[in-house]
DNA sequence: TCGAATTGCGATCACCGTTCGCAATCAAGA
DNA sequence: TCTTGATTGCGAACGGTGATCGCAATTCGA
């Protein structure tokens, strides 16, 4: 009845609840995996802007139509990425006490960004649901476990401390491009607000930016900017 | 020496410090501001990824090569747009103390979030350095004026606060997009998730989307996501 | 062995951001 | 007043993108 339209006929809409191979026909010559990890590739190296389809057909020696054998749209290959780096948390529960748990994933999630700078943009953006994702999730939430707070409650605080971390790791990623080595952009960058700033415009910025940034560690900033949302939200030192 | 090549000579590379017309030459048809108003309007009506420069040029009924007579990139119209709704908050002081305030400019955030739902993804994953932005800073950061803290850390503090107020709202979002009229989609969407719970895996997850969602009003959510992180940030209800 | 389903993929479509070159326009200087 | 030179508007084109189509080749189950 239909032409080549592009999946199998097995296709649920939800990659996650597609199976990789049907049992007839000719035996694949790549694997969603194997997709995943060059697209995971070329993003770490060269930038999420260079994972192309096109681009990823080629670095595994395939065609550009044939990656749609894979996968349903370049966005459906960007899911695949982010579950697949959400697989490096090491989630082995130690008997810790629920902040120190959570402190640790956020630190790991800081870290993991770090190794892929292309995620935190995405992680603010769309939600990943992949496997990996909700192993995370369901870690998370174990840990929130002996905290007396509602289901949903507890879910909020989880997105809460993702969002956080997503959004400092990009702060720190920011500022390091932007004093790379790249003077020239960065530089005309910031002449606006250098000259807005001297002409007596934004007083209270002025201020702050006057003040010395003797903040120290930003690894120390971040364990703070974290523990001063759990705090807020209710989670104590010790399982209450 | 040059050709053609789009920007007239007057280009700092900054868009806030590059005038808008030059003395010479026959006077332009369009504004900038005509420009960032009819993007806007398309972004508000069928998203920002129908915010094209072909498309923002015909609305206006310019051909697609002329946008670059007012705008270097694609980049730039979108900073454009974002600035443009930064000047629709509302900063007139009153005499309120620091934490009111600045849950006052969190209220404004989402609002204007709302009502331009392009905003929230874009906040998070660029800065926006316009005029109305950085008023908007200088207004947070006047209301920090009391508190005792470092230069460098109020600025955090108000980065963070922006940055939770926008991926709150994106969640607010996309859970009210999810349970619109598109049944399919976000039925499919879900249904691996469905799955994988009844199947036992994520038993956390699973518990703690089985209680019931009594958290009322998100109004109140957001109120108490933002006051729980000044808490533990250390913005006290009374100035200190 | 045969049929049905699947794979790989070249060609193609409809876009996208961006650049080029040129005619038309306008303000200032001669 | 006329000329000059920078600036505007823009059709055409370039290289790239995601996605679809149709077909030959492959493979497994019946």
């Amino acid at each position: 009845m239909k032409g080549g339209a592009g999946l199998p006929a097995h296709d649920p809409t939800d990659v996650w609840r597609r199976p990789e191979r049907s049992p007839v026909g000719p035996k694949p010559e790549h694997s969603r995996n194997g997709i995943a990890t060059a697209a995971l590739r070329i993003a770490d190296q060269e930038g999420l802007a260079a994972v192309s389809i096109r681009r990823v057909a080629a670095s595994i020696g395939a065609g550009a139509a044939s990656l749609y054998r894979y996968v349903k749209s370049h966005d459906e290959l960007v899911e695949l990425m982010m579950d697949a780096v959400a697989g490096e948390y090491q989630l082995e529960a130690d008997g810790e006490h629920p902040r120190g748990r959570l402190l640790d994933l956020a630190h790991q999630g800081r870290d993991i960004m770090h190794r892929h700078p292309w995620l935190a943009p995405l992680l603010l953006t769309r939600p990943s649901m992949g496997p990996n994702s909700l192993r995370f999730l369901d870690a998370a939430l174990a840990a929130l476990a002996p905290v007396d707070l509602s289901g949903p409650a507890k879910l909020q605080i989880v997105a809460m401390m993702s969002a956080i971390t997503s959004a400092f790791v990009q702060n720190e990623l920011a500022s390091l491009t932007s004093s790379g080595p790249d003077e020239n952009a960065s530089a005309n960058r910031g002449q606006y607000i250098i000259d807005a700033l001297q002409a007596g415009e934004y007083p209270h910025l002025a201020a702050a930016m006057a003040g010395h940034s003797a903040t120290g560690d930003a690894d120390e900033q971040f364990t703070s900017a974290i523990t001063n949302y759990l705090t807020g939200a209710g989670i104590p030192i010790q399982l209450s």
